[in-house]
DNA sequence: GTCTATACACCGATAGAC
DNA sequence: GTCTATCGGTGTATAGAC
């Protein structure tokens, strides 16, 4: 199987030259950008400063390459919204702590969105075996998100409305908008990832989750 | 260049075997489901009915294939919105227009949500001429959602919002939506395209658009 | 306009020396 | 744990007969 160091360093310091995190780091930057299929394992061997070859001794195919960065996102990502979490706020207070962490995470990592993103459609690729491991992470994210919904609407502070479509709504708002590239550059005229368009994308996500679009009549 | 032939019928019902019309509806079922480096030509060929060498005599190489099933859905979202339009009603009975047509047509034609998500990330693979003219499609049915936004805002019936942070929020839960595959299967635990779910999708959107999550204070 | 045959590069993966 | 060498397969694209 998959070698397990997992005491390994975190992102973005990277030890020494060949090891296991900088592999991950080169993978995760091409296959963010050009996707499973559109990556050969050739220029990750490059980029990450060793043979072809030593690749499959850190990893036994490129398919469980490919879902140890998925894995590692994913479970960064939860580490940042379990932490940004408190139990003591309203429902709303809440969700809008999980919308900050949540856009803190995807804006500080601009490889994190489009790889989700991507993952969704290139899940034909993962293998069944693999496919629940991952899930199984996504759902506990998505699960605090939910559980918080529906605790929203028992208590008559939010509208009561479906839960996995509001999901889909929010990971829409959040994750696509992360992962819209150059075409959200152009859409904003500014860098999607630029600290003032990430402060008004949050700014935009809550002000629509507290009154949508609609102007509300002054009565 | 690639030869022209506009008069071939709608996608759906194809005349004669190895059409350029049923190249391109294969293409797209293909295109949409792995992405252009996941598809090869000769899985095109084999499922068009004609050999892999014929491709290169309706389209000069690979790439002018993805373009032409990229303009070709573009240039019919765009003929679906612009039929749904009426100038004579509110900013907001306009909006729901547009949400109705966009839907229905994504949801009618399960291909075009994956493949429009997918030209966002694989845009890198398309050079800057062929770009630019499916941005001019684009931009197009755009700009008729960003005009009526304007309006609306305009004239005090929407509140004042970024139009293109609210453009972002509207093609997340729309295009997204329809793009997200087995997932948003899972999530809805009922298949995204089957009618009801569409249904709720619509008024999801529209609540959303309306009210927003949070429950008004009744005063 | 379709076919067969082929060119030529690159892919993922393995064998085995060091 | 990294390397060189190599395998079998597939990729896009072309040449040229029919």
């Amino acid at each position: 199987m998959t070698p397990n160091r997992k005491s390994s360093g975190p992102a973005g310091a990277n030890s020494g030259p060949g090891s296991r995190a900088k592999i991950l780091d080169t993978a995760e930057a091409l296959f963010s950008r050009r996707g499973f299929n559109g990556v050969s394992l050739r220029e990750v061997a490059d980029r990450a400063g060793l043979g072809k070859s030593s690749l499959f001794h850190h990893f036994a195919n490129k398919l469980s390459l490919y879902v140890a960065v998925l894995e590692r996102i994913l479970t960064q990502i939860d580490a940042r919204v379990e932490a940004a979490q408190e139990h003591t706020a309203s429902a709303l207070a809440r969700l809008h702590q999980w919308v900050d962490a949540i856009v803190d995470t995807l804006a500080e990592n601009p490889t994190h969105a489009p790889l989700l993103l991507r993952a969704l459609f290139e899940g034909e690729v993962v293998d069944a075996k693999d496919s629940s491991r991952l899930n199984h992470i996504l759902q506990r994210t998505l699960g605090r998100v939910a559980h918080d919904l529906q605790e929203g609407m028992e208590s008559g502070e939010f509208r009561s409305v479906s839960v996995p479509h509001t999901l889909q709504t929010l990971i829409g708002m959040s994750i696509y908008h992360f992962a819209s590239g150059e075409f959200g550059n152009d859409l904003l005229q500014n860098p999607v990832f630029s600290a003032a368009e990430v402060r008004r994308r949050k700014e935009h996500i809550f002000s629509f989750l507290e009154h949508g679009l609609v102007q509300e009549v002054s009565q």
